[in-house]
DNA sequence: CTCCATGCTTACAAAAAGGTGAGTACCTGA
DNA sequence: TCAGGTACTCACCTTTTTGTAAGCATGGAG
């Protein structure tokens, strides 16, 4: 989050969902709810500290929910609210996208 | 651009509109073609440097077109290719997310 | 004791993104 | 000759984001 006010919607939408990982996460739990470990191995390529980086900070914005099982060794289940799930949902056309285009998109010249 | 291969359509998807002005400028491209200054003055906040740089970019993923007319004082006009459309098509669900939860979005607590 | 698994936490560094302010080239009209 | 309008271009710097590698706490198993 970096300011208050947006232009539009997309703007604003952008902000919470911007950035690397968040929108992987954010469909890694799509189906069900995951552990920390569980999750790492779902978001191929992310570290420990990002992980925990980008929950905290999705956490905080109440799209998703952490739930601790005092447990050794200890086991912590992600999974989200109602708020990531509607999150998820408007972003399912985008994914759709992505889709459909991946081989134009990985052909594309780099920056 | 930072990778070839996904592990999702969002994932590629969020490799091409990610950063902060490309979904907006896309955005404010939807109905018409706009020049330069016009392009600037849509997307409120953005600097010259910033616009151009994510123009350029988009023109070489085939989102945007751009248009030269040989005039003094120059013109550009710059608009959305089938591609782009496309995407921005893709992007109105999570403009409209934003839309509905703005209040929420801009009541969060910053990271 | 020592090791193991899990879920973090911390310090440090590199890389990417973004911002600022000035300058360029062109022709036109005053 | 000189300012004006348009669309850039460049050099330099700050901020933000991401990555790497190590360490910590817990209690049961061996």
């Amino acid at each position: 989050m970096k300011k208050r006010t947006y232009s539009c919607g997309l703007d604003a939408a952008v902000d919470v969902v911007g950035g690397k990982w968040k929108a992987l996460i954010l469909w890694a739990l799509h189906h069900e709810p995951l552990r920390f470990g569980e999750l790492r191995r779902a978001v191929s390529g992310v570290s420990e500290k990002m992980l925990i980086q980008q929950l905290r900070e999705m956490e905080s914005y109440g799209l998703v929910h952490r739930e601790v099982y005092h447990q050794v060794p200890p086991k912590v289940e992600y999974s989200l609210t109602e708020f990531g799930h509607s999150l998820n949902t408007a972003l399912v056309p985008l994914g759709e996208w992505g889709e459909k285009h991946m081989e134009t998109i990985e052909a594309l010249p780099r920056g």
